[in-house]
DNA sequence: ACCCACGAGATACAGTGTATCGGAATTGAT
DNA sequence: ATCAATTCCGATACACTGTATCTCGTGGGT
């Protein structure tokens, strides 16, 4: 145990009060640098400089990490106050605010799609998302269709931007060979459409893709809200 | 080492041949059974009286598996060959085959998401939803617009739908209390348009919001389509 | 001034995927 | 048919996860 002379000293109770949110911006850091892989009990630990036990003063667990991980980066989503325009701008606006928070935290897609958006800031989200599109007289299945419309095609749509970016986010294939086995695939006579988009050679553009889908998804809309 | 008599004999060379269909299977097997979580690299082995080790002879390293899973449960989408109808029908048969494995597999939900969509048979499913939207003149660009948006819906749709039904899958958290927060939180009176829908009691279906959702995106594609 | 209870600290455990290494079994050649 | 070579199985070990538990030093209440 070391005798007490070399034993530091008990300066604790002036330690930094280590709250939720430290725990959250910590973890939070650890996503953008390394990925959602790079964030763990005892990473996060570590970059607090402190033990990896206590944060289960904080934490039930480790999900609830995640959780509140998921609900900061719904914070940041800026929510136009007061909305402006109408309910097709205002969803613009909506979808450009999530994207450019999924593409500056790219942890925060999965954990969009697979955490309960019931934190508060998911709910001020979802509150602002209903908001826009209400109006007095619409029947409530028509908004919650609307508004599951646009939910789906943003979480969707995120998933394939992420995948389609590192074109192989699984291992250090490099890309340039997913290509070639991807021209070797579709080139078999089996699948003539895809090769025939293949041979066009036309590169789909992320941001360009979401907008001509979202663009799709508004129009859809409108028929519905009428 | 023990001796020699109590060894086992060496009856081996007539072991089930084991080549990755095996392995695939045990895997879905496992997660049908336990979902995700549960198919592990141990598990599967076990599964299949084998050691863990001896799956290194078929997979590269762990997320080979989740791959050749990911491809497999694609495998089980059953597109209607020859298509048939518009390609509005063609659509909808496309979307309730893959909701309909979904359904059955709820795991391959993130997998869907997550993994690269280029084995056989996801190069299958791509080269029919890209069939079914073609057509003689067909502008490339709104081709593939119209297949991202479905898609897109089709995938975070998914997503959406396996966050609702265990209405909190993280944790033991009985939905009861978490319908009681709900109600908390959305009756605070900052959330007036959630509170207005919370009231109205209506609980949103899968089925009908899926579907509901996909006419929705339908819908904006025709508007593209012409 | 005492006691008690709370929280920090360390260690330990059951898991995960994966690397490595010795030896057995099968194959190919002489 | 015998020997050499190669393949591949079986086992152990490692680094890493999240989590449970047990022991104290410490601070605050009486």
């Amino acid at each position: 145990m070391g005798v007490v002379w070399e034993r530091p000293e008990p300066s604790r109770r002036h330690r930094p009060a280590l709250d939720r949110a430290m725990i959250v911006a910590a973890a939070g850091a650890l996503a953008d640098a390394g990925g959602l892989d790079a964030v763990t009990l005892r990473g996060v630990a570590a970059r607090l400089d402190v033990l990896p036990m206590r944060l289960y003063r904080h934490l039930d667990s480790w999900d609830d990490l995640l959780d509140l991980l998921a609900d900061a980066a719904c914070g940041e989503i800026e929510l136009p106050d007061p909305p402006s325009g109408d309910w097709r701008d205002r969803l613009r606006a909506l979808a450009a605010a999530t994207v450019a928070v999924a593409r500056r935290h790219p942890w925060y897609v999965p954990l969009l799609g697979s955490r309960p958006p019931y934190g508060p800031n998911g709910l001020a989200y979802q509150e602002w998302l209903f908001a826009a599109l209400d109006r007095p007289g619409l029947a409530p299945d028509t908004l919650m269709h609307a508004a599951n419309a646009f939910l789906g095609y943003l979480v969707g749509q995120l998933h394939l931007e992420l995948l389609r970016v590192p074109a192989g986010a699984t291992a250090h294939v490099p890309p340039e060979e997913q290509l070639r086995y991807l021209a070797r695939a579709v080139g078999d006579g089996r699948h003539p459409a895809l090769a025939r988009l293949f041979a066009q050679g036309r590169q789909l553009d992320a941001v360009e893709a979401f907008d001509a889908g979202l663009e799709i998804v508004l129009d859809g809309i409108a028929g519905k809200l009428g």
